[in-house]
DNA sequence: ATGGTTGCAACGCAA
């Protein structure tokens, strides 16, 4: 079994001993991390190494910064989308032996309407472009991260109440259908149907013990690599921990083969 | 009720 996992960490130097620990514990093949928050020659590769993982980063200073652990070190890793000079560290593309593995950080948005908000929505065209041209490759495809969406009703702990706002507003959601219709398949609501599943919980107001949550962060596959998925988990007692990140990983399990495009 | 908390870094900004 292929496993593989997002989780957007919020700091990883802070959360560095629940990532290992995390790592430990589960033994993914592949944790794609957002927000690590660190530049590059601050982060810990040397952390990862007694536990049998290598990493590639593409970070900056304060905010952002995404980062690829993986038990087999990566090919041909690619920071940004090609084309793109975007000073702004949320993509990092690499493929992981037979599967292609492309992790987002998604652009907040701040507020409907705003100059981020803008932002979001061209970022998020600059990625159905790079997708696209991915999937014309014919590789099985894993991307995965945090979309800063709730694609559906369903991922909201009170849609009324979210409807119109950012992390659930109808351009938002529109795109996140678009990225779908390329040909690529929620691995969650593939196999799971429950609502009242989040990945997200806001620090305040005792959002997470009250379950007030949104489900936006996502392992999509290509279809063909989809059909071959068998488990796709939220760790929602992670966020249990002392000085939880406000997200929690997520994680996916394909059982690779010989029918897979692209693999032997 | 535009509240509340966290992280970074510097008393504001982004989430």
């Amino acid at each position: 079994m292929f496993r593989i996992a997002t989780w957007n960490v919020n700091s990883l130097r802070v959360r560095l001993p629940q990532v290992l620990a995390w790592l430990e514990a589960e033994r993914p093949d592949v944790l794609a991390l957002q927000e690590t928050k660190l530049t590059d020659d601050e982060f810990p590769f040397d952390a990862f190494t007694p536990y049998g993982y290598h990493a590639v980063c593409a970070g900056q200073k304060t905010y952002n910064g995404v980062a690829l652990i993986t038990r087999t070190p990566v090919q041909n890793p690619l920071t940004g989308f090609p084309g793109c000079d975007d000073p702004q560290r949320r993509v990092l593309f690499a493929a992981v032996g037979e599967v292609d593995v492309l992790n987002l950080y998604v652009p907040n948005g701040a507020e409907v309407g705003s100059d981020k908000f803008e932002y979001k929505l061209w970022w998020l065209g600059k990625l159905r472009a790079f997708v696209a041209e991915l999937l014309r490759g014919g590789r099985p495809l894993v991307v995965l991260g945090d979309f800063n969406i709730a694609p559906e009703a369903i991922d909201v702990h009170d849609p009324a109440r979210w409807e119109g706002k950012v992390l659930f507003s109808e351009p938002e959601r529109a795109e996140f259908r678009r990225l779908l219709d390329l040909g690529l398949v929620d691995c969650f609501r593939l196999l799971n149907g429950e609502p009242g599943q989040y990945t997200w919980w806001d620090y305040r107001a005792f959002a997470f013990r009250r379950n007030m949550g949104l489900r936006i962060d996502h392992v999509l596959a290509s279809r063909d690599l989809a059909a071959r998925c068998r488990t796709c988990e939220i760790h929602r007692d992670v966020r249990k921990a002392e000085r939880p990140s406000d997200h929690v990983p997520v994680l996916a399990g394909f059982e690779l083969g010989p029918g897979t495009p692209g693999t032997a």
